[in-house]
RNA sequence: CGGGGUGUGGCUCAAUGGUAGAGCGUUCGCUUGGGGUGCGAGAGACCCCGGGUUCGAUUCCCGGCACCCCGACCA
């Protein structure tokens, strides 16, 4: 490609809202524009490497039997009120309506689709396994889209879905596909890891996250010497030994505190490390109320309070709730006689019946919380003298100072950005879809599913977010939008320009992409550019060099350039190739 | 959803109660030719939309919209 002709709008500076390395350098070397909020336009350079990842990604799906289909981005709503994901979705759901008042999603992700396009023309063990992908669109209408295209309403993803007869089949499915998930990373040029994952609104029981290592990463992940890593999310904690001495209880008192109603408030009023706070947190479990106590330093995981109470659904309870149950502003209340002050007045809610406690509270010694009554908290508050939770279970979101649930040691933490998932499904799907088959004994029953994403548009955001320097992109060769950088120094020596062309051409005969900066632009404009765009190879052609039948030769990794001779750039062209 | 901020040429930003300016980019000419060079000339903005105050509003006030930031499980 020539570069004159070529839509390649470079910017100086960065918009001002590019809030990250890889979204300003991807505005500043022409790949995206931002349309609005979370919706970007792919530039010719952008779409380029966007094509070469879907590439990377077909070739290893391909590998494994998986076939390529393309579905509806609109998708009607009676399918999914089937599977119930239209009730749970909530905003995040883009809803539309036709002109007949039709209902309509966009889709977020495609199961309810896929499931429906297979239980209508797969009906025998015969016909399994099956597994389809396909690329495409996606819309998620996120909270506060950021990082550019990392965390952008529309994005473009790759979603494969598995069909099996057995369990035992998918499971050992979900590891051929976990190796392909390794090979694609790994050709990306990625440094990353894979990591136990929850399996949130898409469902399972059984899910892995891919993590491209990075500290701008959103994710946070907890890592352990002995080889388990998790997700935060899901990382769970072993339970400490604690012992608290009896001896050593004070008597509770009462120290008003008003208007302070957060733990951060009333530590910094009181002195006292958010350690020993006893953190009081309504929730209604299936329609019953239920206290949750989590020290104050950390932070609650509704999934695991989900778990532990073995919840279907969960949510804070509202304003009115608390007050019936606590009598006392929000804010104030505290574990201590809790089960007796409720107040039906106010509403119909229920009184409280069950309290459940984080394992780290049974280390807080003369503890702080509320003192359920308006601007008062209590102060050493002890378990087994002033309270005594129901049940003890690990619930906290992990952190610094938790430790490995497998070897015991200390967990570490690190950030990562999700490019890809898996999920073992079971027949969540299949079973609210009846995508049923029948076996070998005439029985119908549901397909045992698997669903796997990678986030094409993602993946080129974390690439450079992973490589790069003062100057720009450094695009690993396996995704580069073209594979040489060929710069003519003085476009206007004849001999300069016809050498420069005649090696443009040998570069295609050879079958590498190449991006000809033949404009009539100096030199540091062009090296600039060069720089910016971040191609893996740099060719010089100059008088300077070409008096001596050479050019010049420089990686963008690196800050050394060689001269060639030019006899000699086919072939060492073509090893190049070979490496890639 | 709550709080805050911003909206002025393509980009980054100024200024102003009397309808606007810079740098970058762009166009033309010259210059230069190995790291965003220098000079000159030119094009390009009904100052987000609607309403109000005013003789007069891009500027002040109100409403809307858009975008950005912070927070959203806090107790």
């Amino acid at each position: 490609m020539k570069l004159s002709s070529y839509f390649l709008p470079t910017l100086r500076q960065a918009p001002g809202d590019a809030d990250n390395i890889s979204t300003k350098l991807m505005f500043r070397a022409a790949l995206i524009r931002k349309l609005a909020s979370g919706i970007y336009e792919w530039l010719p350079l952008g779409f380029k490497v966007l094509k070469k990842v879907e590439n990377i990604v077909r070739e290893e799906l391909d590998k494994i039997g998986a076939q390529e289909v393309w579905l509806p981005v609109i998708q009607p709503k009676d399918l999914w009120v089937e599977t119930g994901r239209w009730a749970v979705y909530g905003k995040e759901l883009l809803r539309i309506k036709d002109r007949k008042d039709s209902e309509f999603c966009f889709a977020p992700t495609a199961e309810e689709v896929i499931t429906n396009m297979v239980r209508r023309d797969v009906t025998s063990h015969r016909q399994l396994p099956m597994t389809l992908y396909q690329f495409g669109a996606k819309f998620r209408d996120e909270i506060r889209p950021r990082f550019g295209v990392m965390r952008a309403r529309e994005f473009y993803m790759k979603d494969a879905y598995s069909f099996h007869a057995t369990e035992e089949d998918c499971e050992n499915y979900y590891k051929v596909m976990f190796k392909a998930y390794e090979r694609i990373f790994k050709r990306c040029g990625f440094k990353f890891m894979s990591v136990e994952a929850d399996s949130g609104p898409i469902g399972g029981n059984l899910s892995h996250e891919f993590m491209v290592i990075s500290e701008t990463g959103e994710a946070q992940i907890a890592l352990c010497d002995c080889g388990y890593a998790a997700n935060v999310e899901k990382a769970e904690a072993a339970e400490s030994e604690y012992s608290i001495d009896e001896s050593k209880f004070k008597p509770m008192a009462d120290i008003a505190t008003p208007d302070m109603y957060t733990v951060e408030d009333v530590a910094n009023f009181m002195k006292i490390s958010k350690k020993r706070f006893i953190k009081t947190l309504f929730f209604i479990a299936d329609e019953e109320p239920v206290l949750a106590l989590i020290r104050g330093d950390n932070e609650l995981n509704e999934n695991k309070l989900r778990k532990a109470l073995n919840a279907v659904n969960l949510e804070k309870a509202s304003e009115t709730v608390y007050q019936s149950i606590s009598d006392c502003k929000v804010g104030f209340a505290g574990p201590v006689d809790i089960k007796s002050r409720f107040k039906s007045s106010k509403d119909s809610s229920k009184p409280l019946k069950t309290i459940i406690a984080d394992y780290a509270l049974k280390g807080v010694l003369n503890g702080v919380s509320g003192a359920n009554k308006d601007d008062y908290h209590t102060v050493n508050i002890n378990i087994g003298r002033d309270y005594n939770p129901d049940a003890f279970a690990d619930l906290h979101v992990a952190s610094e100072g938790d430790l490995c649930l497998k070897c015991g040691n200390p967990l570490k933490f690190s950030r990562g950005i999700e490019v890809g998932q898996t999920f073992k499904l079971g027949v969540k799907y299949s079973k609210s879809l009846k995508c049923e088959f029948v076996d070998e004994h005439q029985k119908s029953i549901p397909m045992v599913m698997g669903c796997y994403g990678i986030g094409i548009s993602r993946i080129v955001a974390a690439a450079i977010e992973q490589s790069n320097d003062k100057d720009g992109i450094i695009w690993p060769p396996s995704i580069a939008p073209f594979e040489i950088s060929l710069i003519t120094i003085e476009t206007e020596d004849e001999e300069v320009y016809k050498t420069s062309e005649r090696i443009y051409n040998e570069i295609h005969k050879i079958g590498m992409t190449v991006l000809w900066d033949e404009r009539n632009e100096r030199a540091g404009i062009k090296f600039k550019d060069s720089d910016l765009i971040g191609l893996p190879y740099r060719i010089v052609i100059s008088a300077k060099t070409l008096k001596d039948s050479e050019c010049e030769f420089k990686m963008r990794s690196s800050d050394k350039a060689e001269r060639w001779k030019l006899s000699e750039l086919s072939a060492k062209l073509l090893e190049l190739k070979n490496k890639i």
